[in-house]
DNA sequence: GCATGTGAATAGATTCACAGCG
DNA sequence: CGCTGTGAATCTATTCACATGC
């Protein structure tokens, strides 16, 4: 809407795009504060700094990627993350075959460089995109060189100390969601057939 | 744990690990019925069982992705997809540059041969791993060939009719989770660091 | 008049706590 | 005895409904 110069929207509106109920969306709206105008609306600009705002979105976050396979180079040409204020200043692999390459346009540092990236660019994000065997590891060597929000992409189960943020994406658990929602929409049908051919309630 | 040849776990343990409450654990499964044994824990081989038919995870279920740039090469190199029961039947890409070449086992077929591959081999799920101005189209060309269940990767809202089911993955949305938390552990640093110059409370 | 903001009401999720079973 | 399974209690989220203000 901001980019489409939309200037206001109703709860009702955001509501509607969103799957959800009006009263949801300004109840949550009003923890952020008043930023609505009665028989208006919101201000479609001012709404989204606010929400940028509160998720720390208005700030400059460094991130790294350590793992350069086909996922680390998808997310090292993600649009949407510079978009969203994080910034990917260097991309990290443990393969020297790797290293030197340009992926996104930055050249793939060696992981022995991690602690002096980290200090030096102020990295605040650690994006863990290898193969499982290897991301504990550099998980603790993300968070000794003083990285304090880890998010794991490697289909593996990673501990932390207390203070470090971690969060795992695990890209199957979307298509586990579908297949459960297409499982019910089957055994529905079935359940129509039957009852087409021969059943009585 | 299955892997690990662990015979039994408790739903005490299983909370530890997930981070969440024990009776919790317990009273979900107790929806999927009682598979536990009071004084014992549950069969982990059994309960694994239970939970892939559940979720609809015994069957196979014949995938197609489209759109091969990095994501989509990604994910058809993914390892977790197969592990799950969702088998990678088809890459297919709009860039004639991108057919025939092989990615992940498989050869890259031209977007136009969709309703014949859809309908072929089957195809229930489609994701979609394009750029974002192509993803509204190729969700309709999917749903056209018959796919009933879609997985948008791509950075844009799409729509598709009633009876489809569609997920949307926004790789974005974790990393905007961890600057919130990373925003209120520097604001508390903060405050703790005035506290520790001046402050009486 | 119209849409927000929010107490009150409702619905839902989580946890407690313990009976019951292996 | 230990751990599940589950009513009851509690806590949280969502929705209703309307006073409020532009």
């Amino acid at each position: 809407m901001a980019e489409q110069r939309i200037p206001t929207v109703s709860s009702e509106r955001l509501a509607e795009l969103a799957g959800v109920n009006a009263a949801k969306v300004r109840k949550d709206f009003s923890y952020l504060g008043s930023y609505g105008t009665r028989g208006v609306g919101y201000d479609v600009e001012y709404l989204l700094f606010q929400i940028s705002k509160e998720l720390g979105l208005t700030q400059d976050w460094p991130v790294v990627i350590v793992g350069i396979g086909n996922l680390g180079a998808a997310l090292a040409n993600y649009r949407g993350f510079s978009a969203r204020g994080f910034r990917i200043v260097a991309l990290v692999d443990a393969d020297p075959a790797k290293c030197g390459k340009e992926v996104g346009g930055l050249v793939v540092e060696p992981l022995r460089e991690l602690p002096r990236i980290v200090a030096e660019r102020d990295v605040a994000i650690g994006i863990i995109a290898t193969p499982a065997a290897a991301a504990q590891e550099v998980a603790e060597l993300l968070v000794s060189a003083g990285v304090s929000s880890v998010l794991n992409f490697a289909p593996i189960v990673i501990a932390v100390p207390a203070g470090v943020s971690l969060r795992k994406v695990d890209l199957s658990i979307e298509l586990q969601i579908l297949s459960f929602y297409q499982q019910r929409r089957d055994e529905a049908a079935a359940e129509g057939g039957r009852m087409a051919f021969g059943g009585l309630t």
